[in-house]
DNA sequence: AATGAATGAGTCTTCATTCAT
DNA sequence: AATGAATGAAGACTCATTCAT
């Protein structure tokens, strides 16, 4: 079985990247079932039968097309770094605007509802969110989280629960602002969100009587 | 069953609240699209046609089902009271944890993905979301704020971010929680996730020279 | 047999009448297979289920209103009488213009394209035809007109033809002045349209010989 | 059948007229509201998806078909010509024999029930008549007609009219005989049906002191 | 590799008819 | 006599998938 049994065949050439993005496309205005094989192939410029050289069904499509998008969105995370010489609040507002900006570009809000529409029905998806997304995200800031709670330097809290709410009001902004429209209503700056954010999480979890 | 004979009963008065019981099963399993009027029809022990004659459309059915769900949800809030005797954090737990166990009911959680999915294909929903919860939820709570920073005892923040964040935090756990079933992997109790967000939230925007 | 085998149940009272004419109404609208029973009930200030006290199926109301249409039409036929001491083109033009304003009215030119769209899926209406309206109104013209060739008024001629020809003559002018509605375009009053099919009937068949 | 193991032939150039000619025979048959696409598909070797390949909707396929029939039969209509040679009369009665031979073609019969049926529920059928079919055979009748007149050739006469009673003749017996089955009741030659009509027209409209 | 004609299963919706009240 | 809730069969149209070319 090992690296032997991907479900999806070979994608050879720049098709399959071609596809992906028509998919991408059409997926995030129309939604899985309402969009059709015919749309994506007509936004890729190629015909229907030719999508399924590359995909075996419409299902699989849509699976790399997340995938796809997924990976692209973690490839990102390496490059956003701490510098060591940084104040760390400050350092945490520069990091969390270059993460919110990915988080609120069209690809990725476009792919939020696909995601969570159909997480109960294509297990992929929950695989991808429990083996990649959860330890990789939240449990790597909560260890970040533990050391500093051993240090002295933040206040006793559950690591786990509090790596997600920092998470949580990040991710709120871009369901409200993005995927819901808000911003039709109540316009705001990611400046201001960023800085919001950091300076309610900093304070609320720092030991007071710590040199910060 | 009993002793009854005849294919139907009319229940004229239950039929409406009957289906749509049906419908938000059938649909919180499904999916909008991919629940089907039979489906509907027979879990809530009736032939299709009787569904047309309570409600026009499978999408008028959806967004009936949907508004009722609203509506139940938006019914417990008042219920929901903050007590002046009580010390301005505990009670905020007490409440969270109120408010945090609604919407942790499945009804609440098999209903999160099917709003977020139609959103932006459903005018209805929007309506609900910019008419109703973004003022009456969001907007309210902001207020609040606005007043403890008038007086000193809360940080100058902007409200309505500020007001955002703490309803991100309780949304991220019933988003990864319950709706992406984290709670599979990461159990937690509710007592812990409402005392981590309190606290943090409080200590986050409190003015620490206050007398609080 | 002899006058216990209706079809139709009974007919008591003037509900019968009330549904007919809402069915030549609706059914005159839309065509037998369009209207639909809730229509001809809402038309006739009734409900669905109350028609199916007074006719077996929608098919039996509909034939019973085109009897009920057909019988009333020949009923005003024997209005229809010559009167001796009128010179004999006179008279037919006379007698010509009061059928055709019959023929003419909205009654018959709604039932009109009922008749013959359905005429091959109804054999009652076959039967209508065959039995009744064929040997009254064209045999019955022809006995006439054999009658003058006989006494050498009238040219000799294939009597049931040259019968059916004068009722071609008129029936060319309700199927399109009113059915086809062409009188949006090509105007033309009755009187112009029965003085020219006379004429030009009169001028055909009569032997140009004799007194006449 | 032979040596074909396959399901479906590519057949693209023939398919519509293929679907064409189901149709016509089962829309003949049934008229439009009954006749199913099934039905047709089957009529025709295929499946219903494909009629939708080819024709966007039922109703579009019944247009498309009448429009073939109504073209067919224009087509034969250049083909009836007068030979100046003959004497008027004669040369009608030939051109009147080929021209109710078209008419009471099968292909002619089966359509004209179906015009009349749907003439006031698809706006399609009014525009190829009243923009085709009344100025193309009436109007140009009439014409002639009217240089006859002024010619002192014919009578005076309203010539729109008197062109329409020449097709009314022609007309009620495409109707009787055929759509309405009356040649199994009272049979009679095209031969005969022609020559009467000839005969009474052209004693109706000539002047009588012509050299006719 | 690419096409696009063909399929056929699937779904919403309609509506004549029935029947308990 | 009248109602109207309920049925269930039927039909137009869609679309993922297949496959001959």
């Amino acid at each position: 079985m090992e690296g032997a049994s991907h479900k999806w065949k070979r994608q050879p050439g720049k098709r399959p990247d071609q596809i992906i993005q028509a998919a991408l496309k059409v997926f995030g205005n129309k939604g899985f079932q309402s969009a059709t094989m015919d749309e994506i192939a007509e936004e890729a410029g190629i015909t229907k039968g030719t999508i399924y050289l590359y995909f075996p069904s419409k299902e699989e499509l849509f699976v790399s097309m997340l995938r796809a998008q997924f990976q692209q969105a973690l490839d990102l995370l390496p490059k956003i770094a701490f510098d060591p010489a940084e104040d760390p609040e400050t350092a945490t507002k520069r990091v969390g605007k270059e993460f919110l900006d990915v988080l609120m570009t069209p690809e990725v809000t476009n792919a939020i509802p696909l995601v969570i529409a159909e997480f109960n029905h294509l297990p992929a998806l929950k695989d991808m969110y429990h083996a990649q997304l959860l330890p990789q995200a939240n449990l790597q800031l909560a260890g970040l989280l533990s050391l500093g709670m051993e240090l002295g330097l933040l206040r006793k809290l559950e690591p786990v629960i509090a790596a997600r709410c920092l998470f949580g009001m990040f991710f709120i902004f871009v369901m409200t602002q993005e995927v819901f429209r808000a911003k039709e209503i109540t316009q705001m700056s990611t400046d201001d969100i960023v800085d919001t954010i950091v300076s309610i999480y900093f304070h609320g979890i720092v030991e007071k009587g710590s040199s910060q």
